[in-house]
DNA sequence: GTCTATAGCGGGATAGAC
DNA sequence: GTCTATCCCGCTATAGAC
């Protein structure tokens, strides 16, 4: 319906109050988890009342599914979002480029970060949330690498859909081990020696 | 007062209720998350009253140390129990017996799984169990495979710990995408695959 | 040490004025 | 639509009997 930015946009009807209270739940929700952030907390960051985020959301549930819904659409596209070309050229290239775009684009920021993290942990409670991020982010970099690998037989890969896995796997480490869990501090490495440690596996051999 | 330490107060078999308390509370907050159980849960899991529960237990952070520090001695030897026949062999072997071992580690024990979640979920607001996570899990395997892969030379490995990263990054996807996000229902993918296709990569070609 | 009972507080959600 | 004020419940933690 709406293909908003980033910025501040009117909902039709909403006197653009939504806006306001889905940045400030993001704030809380992202920070403090789902169960130790409270209505009050929410209200209080948006600058409006709490009756006024009953008015715009059901109930808290109502209220995380939409700031869910809006993390989705805001952070998925970036991942993928240079399109074809992401697919286009040699395979060390093509990997050498995914691999590091896709690690700033999560390392970076830390909004994204936060989501993955609130994903994982309300993803027994809330199933359909840690679906739709599966769906969102990682079946379009599995299902696109492994058509490509699979389109470059040259590579000698008996199941490129399962080498993608392992292409995602040396990201999803990363992001978690040595950001999430802080490993940085305890056990460091440095992105580059990563990349060129899974190009080198997979195209340059 | 009582037998307050940061340490586990007492055993199976020494007759105390500690041991009674830290059982019922791991249920809860493995099942629950940290902020969403209570004090009250706890006290019904383990079939005593609230009371008990903190006269053993400073409060309930500390109760949750107590059971962090538990889970860690009972997950972490598990998976490079073996000792030393677990770097021992042909590298085709060595790597295909630890992916093997270290995912069914993991993937089928829910208690782990769910260990898992917690930590990633509570990371940020408990940065020393992160830090203890990664230092009783992943250090282990990185620093050991780590080696073992260096100290082969005929596999040509340009950075074997950047090579562990992606075993230990393969292992983690699976875990995390299949089992804690529920991908296995969008977008299946079988152990066996992965086992081979990191085996594959790394020692057979 | 262990219980029952309760203090004291903050949570989600709503009523009613404007 | 938005506010203030409030209901009612469950939470952490403790007091006091035994």
């Amino acid at each position: 319906m709406s293909p908003q930015t980033a910025s501040v946009a009117s909902w039709p009807g909403s006197g653009g109050k939504a806006e306001t209270i889905l940045v400030g739940a993001m704030r809380e929700f992202l920070a403090n988890g789902y169960a130790a952030t409270s209505m009050d907390r929410v209200a209080a960051a948006a600058g409006v009342s709490k009756a006024t985020v009953y008015s715009h959301f059901r109930d808290k549930e109502g209220l995380f599914a939409a700031l869910v819904d809006r993390l989705a659409r805001d952070k998925f596209g970036g991942v993928l979002g240079a399109g074809d070309r992401t697919f286009a050229g040699e395979p060390a290239d093509v990997l050498r480029r995914l691999v590091t775009t896709v690690l700033a684009t999560i390392v970076d920021d830390p909004e994204f970060l936060a989501f993955l993290r609130l994903v994982i942990a309300e993803s027994e409670r809330m199933p359909a949330v840690a679906r739709a991020f599966v769906l969102g982010f990682d079946k379009p970099i599995v299902d696109g690498l492994g058509r490509y690998l699979g389109s470059h037989p040259e590579l000698g890969l008996a199941d490129p859909e399962a080498v993608a896995r392992v292409v995602l796997g040396t990201v999803l480490q990363q992001v978690i081990v040595q950001e999430l869990l802080r490993g940085n501090e305890v056990l460091p490495m440095d992105r580059e020696r990563l990349v060129d440690a899974i190009v080198t596996l997979i195209a340059e051999r």
